[in-house]
RNA sequence: GGCCCGGUAGUUCAGUUGGUUAGAACGCUAGCCUGUCACGCUAGAGGUCGACGGUUCGAACCCGUUCCGGGUCGCCA
């Protein structure tokens, strides 16, 4: 049977006592640790989520508090009563180290069966048993901290904002689908048989609707909802701080942005953040870096070599290059050790995983050998050296193909070669991408789609573009990029009925279209709209970042795996016939 | 949906060319031990080799299918 607290009251964290304690009668409470038994003389190290205290009981301990210490094992749950002592011999490695208690009241509150895994700092335990057994894997300290910084995360941004004026204002989780984009969450009406609601990917709608309604700055940590596959920085619900503010321009919101991450980062890290962030157009971020997310934490950047070999006889290059493509190149300095031919072959396996045909290259050991040169007059090869600053022990990668794909396959490349390399520095460096095209063009049915949600304003110097020239107009809107993550999304967005409808044609939706997904919203800004803008900034990834954790799932309580499921609860789940019944919904067996 | 990686005591792993009774460490159980702190010492228990099928005299090992987990591409306005 399990005692009680009767009589008790935690007086204490373990993790707070020290040798200023000394000589106090506190009470502790926490689950077993270890427990180390020499015979006339017990310890048990307790713990919770402060840290970890060592319990003593010797011969001055009453016959059955010492018989009851005995007979605890890992895991089980106690109070402890005692007096805080000085320690013979200390113990250096933890801060409570100094002292023990030496127990004369010690109640079992509760047992507990041997753990699935040992609850250490540091496991090797598999990650799918670990997630399956949740509840005891966020006993592990590392995990416990993580999620305690998100928390510290999330109460900072709320007093930033709060204290510059936003207004914190729930939006609903149950809304109308708009089947734009990602899909959404359904989730069945029973009054409303036949009928849906879905649950939000953003609460932009709402947001914007806010702003009409004249809150001025609204704030809200959101959960939102995405059902697409998942990926180590990407889950199918997260938590979004979103904003919106009311009478300002694209510079405002980067601002009021920038002085929550400096804020973030002297109170969570205590490190000062330098602002402004760097910044850095999205055309050139894709030109350099072949990515809308760069990490700039290393140079390695993406070379056009088209005009030194468009004469050349190697024709993969002169292909490329005549089918309205090019052919560019990174160089990956110090590299000849390490890209021995077989590791380069393996790269060029991934890069035919990624879209490329192939990857050329030159390996410069005593001599630069590329595996093209019998295609090039020396002339040829030493311009394309000179070009990109190449030397002795370097590797350079080229890719020639159509330019979106020679761009994103060495900006793949160039992350992974980094990794390889080790070179990549321990530190953050943000970075804005800014200026948007505003529409990009789908080679699959050779339209111009928009890039961002219809509402997203475009400059106000490209709007003569919009019938004539699409790829000339750009959007006021920008992402917030952290060490190659992309943080957050954010624009100003259109507040004039007649250049939404504008908007709206040169997406080609149609008036039908338009009133049912968005008519009300349409409606809303013919009544007097605040130009308004704002963002939504991925508070797990900030998380993720700020730990240095290398998926969600470490800053998350309990996360969905790769196939969106929970481990823990087995969840999603089938439902009974009755609750289908009830909702006039029937399920079709799917074929595998 | 495609590609790559993984699945052997509770846990982490080893397991030779397919060959007798599948091993180690940690954990667990019991005993001894008065200053440990990853305590130590002694003994013990513990296995559907993810599942199914095939090849073989014989399969943890080879082949096929499948399930589960991870990474990634597609996807994520």
């Amino acid at each position: 049977m399990a005692e009680f607290m009767t009589g008790l009251k935690r007086t204490n964290y373990c993790g707070d006592l020290r040798l200023s304690d000394a000589g106090k009668e506190v009470t502790v409470c926490g689950w077993v640790q270890r427990c180390r038994d020499l015979g006339q003389l017990i310890f048990i190290d307790l713990r919770d989520r402060t840290g970890i205290v060592q319990l003593a009981f010797n011969d001055k301990t009453d016959k059955e508090i010492f018989d009851k210490a005995f007979s605890c094992r890992s895991e089980f749950v106690l109070a402890a009563k005692g007096v805080v002592c000085e320690r013979s011999s200390k113990n250096s490695e933890i801060p409570t180290g100094d002292i023990e208690i030496l127990v004369n009241d010690l109640r079992v509150l509760s047992k507990a069966q041997t753990p699935p895994f040992e609850i250490v700092d540091e496991t090797s335990t598999n990650e799918e048993l670990r997630l399956k057994y949740r509840y005891l894997d966020l006993r592990r300290r590392p995990l416990q901290n993580n999620i305690m910084l998100r928390s510290k995360i999330a109460k900072t941004a709320r007093d930033y904002f709060a204290e510059n004026g936003f207004i914190e204002i729930e939006t609903p989780m149950m809304i109308k689908s708009t089947p734009e984009g990602a899909r959404d969450y359904l989730v069945p009406s029973r009054i409303h048989n036949g009928k849906f609601y879905a649950l939000p990917q953003s609460p932009q709608i709402y947001k914007q609707l806010l702003m009409v309604s004249g809150f001025d700055r609204y704030i809200q940590l959101a959960r939102c909802f995405r059902d697409e596959d998942l990926r180590a920085d990407r889950q199918p619900e997260f938590t979004q701080i979103d904003m919106e503010l009311s009478f300002v321009d694209v510079e405002d919101i980067l601002e009021v942005n920038e002085g929550l991450f400096k804020r973030l980062f002297k109170e969570v890290l205590g490190e000062d953040l330098k602002t402004p962030f760097e910044r850095m157009t999205y055309t050139e971020a894709m030109e350099n870096y072949g990515s809308d997310k760069p990490d700039i934490r290393f140079d390695m950047k993406i070379q056009d070599i088209s005009d030194l070999v468009k004469d050349c006889s190697f024709g993969v290059f002169t292909g490329a290059i005549e089918n309205g493509g090019s052919v560019r190149a990174i160089v990956a300095k110090n590299a000849a050790e390490v890209y021995t031919r077989k590791e380069i072959d393996k790269l060029t396996e991934y890069v035919k995983g990624i879209g490329a045909k192939g990857l050329a290259y030159v390996r410069w050991v005593d001599e630069p050998n590329a595996s093209f040169k019998k295609f090039m007059t020396e002339d040829e090869l030493g311009a394309i050296y000179e070009r990109l600053g190449a030397e002795k022990g370097d590797v350079i990668f080229i890719v020639a193909d159509k330019t979106s794909v020679v761009l994103s396959t060495l900006g793949a490349l160039r992350l992974t070669v980094a990794k390889r390399l080790d070179i990549i520095p321990d530190e953050f460096k943000f970075l804005w991408i800014v200026d948007f095209p505003f529409f990009e063009y789908d080679d699959e049915s050779g339209e111009w789609i928009a890039m961002h949600h219809p509402f997203t304003m475009p400059k106000e110097d490209c709007l003569q573009y919009l019938d004539t020239d699409p790829s000339k107009v750009i959007a006021k809107a920008f992402d917030l990029t952290l060490n190659g993550v992309e943080l957050s999304s954010g624009s100003m967005r259109i507040t004039d009925p007649e250049l939404q409808q504008k908007m709206f044609r040169a997406l080609k939706l149609t008036d039908e279209e338009i009133e049912a997904k968005f008519g009300f919203l349409v409606e809303a800004y013919k009544y007097g709209a605040p130009p308004h803008g704002g963002m939504g900034i991925g508070l797990d990834r900030i998380a993720m970042l700020l730990c240095k954790a290398d998926s969600l799932r470490d800053v998350t309580a309990f996360p969905k795996v790769q196939n969106a499921s929970e481990l823990m609860s087995s969840c999603p789940a089938p439902v009974d016939k009755e609750s289908l019944d009830v909702l006039g919904i029937e399920i079709k067996e799917t074929s595998k």
